[in-house]
DNA sequence: ACCACATGGTCAGCTCACTTGACCATCGTG
DNA sequence: CACGATGGTCAAGTGAGCTGACCATGTGGT
């Protein structure tokens, strides 16, 4: 692969990403989301997986701790999330979903989810699943800017 | 293919798409070019592809007006690009790439390259194209925010 | 035990990209 | 030639994220 068609890979890459970020951001408006911005999508994302601290939010944003905090602030006067007492340290606090966090959460994936569907209308079958194949081979772990 | 891989492979875009931008960001610090963000590359390729003014800019870049000029004087004064009259409307003004420009537009797509090129070695040799194809046609053109 | 240092977290102030609103010059059409 | 649309800039405000300082708690060394 030459690299002009290595840089139009690099730009459809980034052209699908603007086009999950804009669609799952209509659809949580769609469905009453429309004060959350992609930023908080991803920390939901994390802090729905469990036992997360606002220093372990911090790396997986890829911003300083002080940026994770004021977001948590937001998603906690929002009523989404909940800082409760790490029982084995007492000076970290453990973020946690509130009901309503939950269900944003569901709302965000079923966005996600349609987006997605929207590319299985015109690719042939089995390819979504190829391409999920392939993505999950060449991506490394790593953090979720949520700005470039 | 279910919600949770459809909400995955999603995760597993925006993934790669931060991984093409940092890849893309620490090359071009590498190549000396440690001023420029995303942000300008973007605008790097509209402006190579010709005859762009600062209106087409702001609606490549999904931002206003005033916002794709001022991105424009930073590149001005930096050196890379140079505001031309248009020969055919005395409102507008022709963007243009100088050497400078197009010197550094040759090392973003390097470093492009070579993220794919990364890719590249962790997958089975057509797959590349396969993925290329597959993104082509699910990705339709828009606008390449610079932030989520 | 006690000290020094590392770590989790917040507060305060600043920066800077981007936005809104107003404005000017020019184009196109009746 | 008047009038609305368009390309562009200026000015002021907003807000997310950064730096720097600080406090409380945990951890390892002597």
């Amino acid at each position: 692969m030459d690299d002009r068609a290595a840089t139009d890979l690099a730009m459809l890459v980034l052209r699908a990403a603007t086009e999950v970020v804009d669609g799952v951001q209509e659809g949580m408006a769609a469905r009453g989301y429309g004060d959350l911005r992609p930023a908080h999508g991803f920390a939901f994302a994390r802090i729905a997986s469990g036992d997360t601290t606002v220093v372990d939010l911090a790396e997986h944003l890829g911003t300083t701790k002080q940026a994770a905090s004021q977001l948590v602030t937001g998603l906690v006067e929002r009523g989404y999330v909940v800082r409760e007492p790490d029982p084995r340290d007492a000076r970290a606090r453990l973020l946690r979903l509130t009901a309503a966090g939950e269900a944003c959460t569901r709302a965000a994936e079923e966005a996600a989810a349609e987006v997605v569907a929207g590319w299985g209308d015109v690719l042939p079958g089995a390819s979504l699943g190829a391409l999920h194949a392939m993505l999950r081979r060449v991506v490394t772990p790593g953090p979720l800017r949520p700005a470039w």
